[in-house]
DNA sequence: TGCAGCAGTGACACCGGTGTTAGCTCCCAT
DNA sequence: ATGGGAGCTAACACCGGTGTCACTGCTGCA
């Protein structure tokens, strides 16, 4: 009768066809236990031959929930938003989530605003928060405040398991530090982050325990600080070179200083990996594509991403998995013995 | 009397409280013009007051349409994808409308299937398809076939200006060529993309129309092809700078290749620009980032991508925009005279 | 004065699913 | 034979919006 015009096959259709009442389909689509043999098959088949699949605005209307997951994300690293929609994707995958991404900028003052726009607008199912923006507690809030769930993706284990999916950078920097010392390196400089990111500070710690552990003092005169940008990385490598006795290696907060560091020294006449032994952090594309190519440390971002992915949409299964990850270390060219 | 709970108030609640139907409600969301001024002021203000927002799902089912872009991309540049989803992000800020992405792998056989499952199960209003994908039919016809409004974006015009936003690689590439010719350079190398991607094709007329004009011979000596990879463009370079006449610039199809070009002349104790000019495309991270900082073209792919969404969400709006755009040579100091 | 026409509004069905509840059938224990 | 429960299904309300159409006043015009 009605089948045709251009929309596609409802529950109705199939009910209509299979010869049984709506709420029956609704049971087959749901799998659900009490249900005749006889006549799941008989409305499967209905459901095949039409090529009937469920409309997932009604779906979500009925339900009061939907099956979108948001990632809002302020994030200058390409790479690492794209290695966790990955992430999210693989855990996703073969379920009726869809991701949702938005982007904002962390120095708009309007940021808390979009996004409380965003999420009373959208509605989503739940959400995920990347640094640097996850640092941000107010965000946090905000979720709770309107009821979505949401996961923190960062840089330090907090208590807060449940909302957090956390790498330890602060183990990761001192364990690459401890790899200069190991090869001989005694003199080892130190570029920060920008105040205010918690990476930055983890990272600085790190630093310090694998300096601590070794019994090296630490010295002013190498470290410096800048915003994660390649330009500051300059400033920052220009400054260390300069110091009166110049250290012998260079632990970068991320990757793009560590690239400029890399261009200071190279503008000095130093050679690298021989004269200035240099390591990053992030694994970002430019590590790989710089010469020498860079000793860095990498988040295992889509495993963490998936992670986090787990625990938004299956807290069930989340508990089993771990909330916590370790960084590895990428050996390159960019270190040589002292 | 029922308000609490934890719901969000709903159509309902503001009609009650307004004191008229919620079809009224429904006319003072939708900006309806027969309406009285006194009854849209009282409506607006409950909903002010309740703070109540559509929901998006029931929407979606009473219009049998939803607020959802797609994007479907199997892109290994993550610059531009972000790009991509910047540019998308500000056509549809202040709308309505949210972006879905879904990463796929060209190379899977499953690919059209894990497409189509996600076309129909989640019935966006319009995706996006962005190279290399966008250059597979197959792809679009999925699209008509389910219904879906599609925009692809790409490296050459097409007659189907409904249905496509790009740029002129062809024209871009020539002009960088004859940058490099107006530098007194005559012996020009060329890294050609993987066959069967148009990009590639149209990157390689791009060299042929500046020689030409400029009444240079092809030397099939100083050309080779690469996939797009930093690998590739090495052995390239390798290739090209083994020439009997060593060619003194090299026009690289994409920048990961042209960094490999680079290394293969450093490796070869060429210095860049001096001995070697070279040229890449996409204007990606790695571009700013190594050392010279490389000259490169540039797709204005932000423009693109909000023009692309523009074309899906407003078509009346996109026939006033431009549906093509030519791409910037961004200088910066790869390049030397000959 | 009568009536067509229009602005403004509400009642009601409907979009395509799910939850609830009642009812039917069949089987087994009594 | 009969009551009662398990197993399965249908009927119906409901989720929160929008489309259709009818209705009410009021205005303008014959």
């Amino acid at each position: 009768m009605k089948k045709a015009k251009d929309g596609k096959p409802t529950i109705n259709d199939v009910a209509r066809i299979a010869g049984v009442s709506k709420k029956t389909v609704s049971r087959v689509i749901n799998r659900s236990p009490l249900l005749n043999e006889a006549t799941r098959e008989k409305v499967e088949a209905v459901i095949a031959e039409l090529g009937y699949v469920p409309n997932p605005q009604a779906r979500a209307l009925a339900l009061r929930r939907n099956f979108l997951i948001g990632l809002i994300h302020d994030n200058p690293n390409a790479q690492m938003v794209l290695g966790v929609q990955e992430g999210i994707l693989s855990a996703i995958r073969d379920t009726e989530f869809a991701l949702v991404v938005r982007p904002v900028n962390r120095r708009s003052p309007d940021m808390l605003d979009d996004v409380r726009t965003f999420l009373e607008q959208q509605r989503l199912f739940g959400v995920m928060l990347l640094p640097p923006i996850s640092e941000n507690d107010d965000l946090a809030e905000l979720c709770e405040e309107l009821g979505v769930t949401y996961v923190r993706m960062g840089s330090v284990r907090l208590d807060d398991d449940e909302h957090m999916v956390a790498s330890n950078d602060r183990e990761a920097v001192s364990q690459a530090v401890a790899y200069l010392i190991g090869r001989g390196h005694k003199r080892i400089g130190f570029v920060a982050g920008p105040e205010g990111f918690r990476s930055a500070t983890e990272r600085g710690m790190g630093y310090r325990d694998a300096l601590e552990r070794a019994g090296i003092a630490l010295d002013p005169a190498i470290m410096a600080e800048g915003n994660y940008t390649f330009e500051t990385g300059i400033a920052a490598g220009e400054k260390l070179l300069a110091a009166s006795l110049r250290p012998t290696a260079i632990f970068a907060s991320n990757d793009e200083m560590a690239a400029g560091v890399l261009h200071a020294a190279r503008t000095q006449g130093l050679s690298v990996p021989e004269d200035l032994s240099i390591i990053g952090f992030d694994d970002t594309a430019i590590a790989a594509h710089i010469w020498p190519p860079l000793t860095t440390v990498r988040w295992p971002i889509q495993a963490m991403a998936k992670a986090a992915a787990i625990k938004l949409i299956d807290p069930a299964q989340a508990r089993k998995a771990p909330s916590h990850f370790l960084s590895d270390l990428i050996e390159r060219a960019s270190v040589a013995p002292a």
